[in-house]
DNA sequence: GTCATCATGTAAGCCGTTACATGATTGC
DNA sequence: GCAATCATGTAACGGCTTACATGATGAC
């Protein structure tokens, strides 16, 4: 789960640890802020099994962007020359991680791969990066979903001991009912987006818009 | 958390772990079942603690209640015809669960006391509970969470650099943000509905209604 | 010069899962 | 008698959190 969502995020660009924490938050449809704890260890492994690099970025250097377009290349230099100029080896930089072929080979396999505890959480997480899907995989995942809320619907209003619960039990259980009927309807407007999609797919293949390869920000 | 969902649902009347798991799933806001490899050692634990007694049915054993109020009679009944037919003590044989005055006393306390990761599940579990709780405490609970999901929103919408996001990202961000929204409006509803029975507490202070003490169901 | 924030990490532990193993009950 | 379901448990493990520890950077 962890690495899906660090890979999906490295595919926009390079990011150090703390960006992805961020952008976890407010990128993605996360509840809640990641914690360090876990965060960093699972960048420790992926750069462990090689499905990313780590450019580590001393004290005072200039930025990525200068003139160039894909900025790792200066990146290092400025490293290099960083390392050469001032402190031989800071105990502490920001470390900037790029995703390898291999670890888009991961990032296809785990985005394509169905969970066993195939929650909100997750689902929510593979819709983000949706884009990276083929349009039948995609919509694949859609449904499955949707028959996973479905299934969950026929199964609560089949219980319907609804009347033995008090005001607070009982609106809590409506409360999530009505949750499960919106999200179902929700991913029919979906579903009706990607079929509409598909029609059009001749002119345009590529439904990412207006996104940008920004470089990691500082 | 499970502590509090089982004593919770003990206070409805003694269960045996098979069904508080049912209850779980439709009674409480839970989106997925629960496991037993979780249940059973948190009965056990609670067990040992003092929280809950166990009776196990069909051991020979006469359950508590033999004269009083409280609903085992078909307990008895099934512990009886159990003794007649067949063996003195099967290895394995329902046990049934009651709350006693000790876990009641700390089935108030993790109720009242708000938590750490204070997300949905731990607010839908202990809205469900809430009316053991004082009416102000109650009001004090929504108010909190309400509080929790206004912050999120400003939160995410301070961020906004959703224009760079492809449509599936955004669409899971802007899903994220309705769904907060839509919470929020609910829990108004139900704090406006709080207000209108504190003005007529003298009136019904339990705000239980339509509860049936049912014994553990076979 | 010091305080808040950014940034990276480690250690301990909780909470829950899956997989496995077994026994009892009920319907046919 | 056999299968499906009800029912109780154990063992191994995983993922994520909290708490802790440290260092760099920039604002004032």
């Amino acid at each position: 789960m962890l690495d899906l969502a660090i890979l999906g995020l490295l595919q926009e660009g390079d990011l150090h640890g703390y960006e992805i924490r961020r952008r976890m938050r407010d990128s993605l449809g996360l509840t809640a802020n990641i914690s360090f704890g876990s965060l960093y260890p699972a960048l420790a492994r992926l750069e462990a099994s090689g499905a990313v690099t780590a450019t580590e970025r001393a004290a005072g250097v200039a930025p990525l962007s200068s003139g160039a377009a894909m900025g790792s290349l200066s990146g290092e230099l400025a490293a290099l020359r960083a390392r050469r100029t001032s402190m031989a080896r800071p105990k502490k930089s920001k470390k900037v991680y790029r995703i390898t072929p291999a670890g888009q080979a991961y990032f296809a396999e785990l985005l394509a791969t169905p969970t066993s505890p195939d929650d909100a959480r997750n689902f929510s997480l593979r819709l983000s990066f949706a884009r990276h899907l083929a349009p039948d995989v995609r919509l694949a995942l859609l449904q499955r979903r949707r028959a996973q809320l479905v299934d969950r619907l026929t199964e609560v209003s089949t219980s319907a001991r609804r009347e033995e619960l008090d005001v607070y039990a009982r609106c809590v259980v409506e409360h999530t009912e009505e949750r499960v009927r919106h999200d179902i309807a929700w991913l029919d407007g979906l579903m009706a987006a990607e079929s509409q999609r598909s029609t059009h797919h001749s002119i345009s293949q590529d439904p990412s818009v207006g996104h940008s390869m920004a470089p990691a920000n500082e």
